[in-house]
DNA sequence: ATTATCTATAGATCTATAGATAATGC
DNA sequence: ATTATCTATAGATCTATAGATAATGC
């Protein structure tokens, strides 16, 4: 019934491309991937195991075998969110690195799999991540742009900011923003972040 | 299996208090009232019609008589919600209006069906909704407020960031936001539209 | 007689498991 | 021999319907 031929393998979806046909870890890596693809697009409960297994190009068993659960894999998914973009991005650049990869990306498609966590409201681990996340990482990052002594609330803000762009944009389609330029959009919104984290650099 | 008794009359939750035992207008409404609030705090996808029932304190199959379906029972929903605030508000005060009961409610419950929809994102027609309501008639609202030629594009981060706020404070419960004094947010957040917009009025 | 309500259940998913099969490494 | 993979299916939901029952209005 799924689009993906039962015949296509693990290793057709993994980047280094090795062929060999039986590889617990690509196929643990497959699931990984394609499980991240899927809740990032349709969040939790309208994922089903057997449309991972079939993105992935594995029999839906497998899933069970290497996870144990479609929640443990949910769990998984979540604990493994990259944290690329905080890390590779000057705290004052923050904001300004967000917002271009978000606008960038296709309207439609989450640009990074901590939004796309957003779909999945309902579930334990979702909210968990988001709160460990953001809470813990961005909020550190952003509130340690501004001296006032509310500094996290404002960081909650800049960050409820980021969160409702990227649900307008990529879960509703609205316009004018989801098709908006991009420079536009970051100049509008970095300038009233800097009013409210109080910095008067552009 | 529901904690609301079989016993139990659509008229205990019809605020006239008829205590007529058969009523199809009051079972309607009840069911309409039951859904819109499991919708607002589960989403589509984790409300059952069973729970629904089990609220309005009729038996499911009714549920079906009146509105035919889930799917149409959502959409009566989504399509009744009530523009009161939008009404009530005159446009410079919408954002402070929308802001103050936002914050007001308790944390972890929406305050305005609106908000609710954003649990559904997967279902079309919460997406519907969210782009008619929040799409024509809060942004021609907040765009009124500016001059710019890219007054929309504005009046939709004004909007995300609205979006946003909800989000993190009733579905994720983020601290400090989800506990913050209402005035400090109206005043910060409004700071920093009234930039967005070009206002200059406190 | 009409119609609101309830019972019982069909039919469609979906998660998860038990056990069979087949490819690998020694 | 070990272990990755597949088949087949149990068991639990959930939506939706057909038909029975019972309360209302004439």
């Amino acid at each position: 019934m799924g689009g993906v031929g039962r015949g296509a393998h693990p290793a057709d979806l993994v980047t280094d491309g090795s062929p060999r046909r039986r590889d617990s870890v690509a196929t643990r890596a497959a699931l990984l991937e394609a499980s991240a693809k899927l809740f990032a697009e349709r969040g939790f409960d309208r994922t089903t195991v057997r449309d991972i297994a079939a993105l992935a190009g594995v029999n839906q068993a497998l899933l069970f075998r290497y996870f144990g659960s479609k929640d443990a894999l949910f769990a998984t998914v979540m604990a493994c969110q990259s944290r690329e973009l905080l890390e590779e991005s000057a705290p004052e650049r923050l904001v300004a690195n967000v917002l271009r990869r978000m606008m960038e990306a296709s309207p439609g498609l989450v640009d990074h799999p901590l939004w796309g966590a957003l779909r999945s409201v309902g579930h334990d681990s979702a909210a968990h991540v988001i709160r460990q996340e953001l809470g813990q990482d961005y909020v550190r990052v952003l509130s340690s742009l501004t001296d006032a002594d509310d500094a996290e609330l404002r960081a909650d803000l800049v960050l409820a900011w980021l969160v409702g762009i990227s649900m307008l944009r990529s879960m509703f389609g609205k316009e004018p923003l989801a098709s908006a330029d991009a420079d536009e959009v970051a100049r509008l919104v970095l300038r009233a972040t800097n009013t409210l984290l109080e910095r008067t650099d552009q």
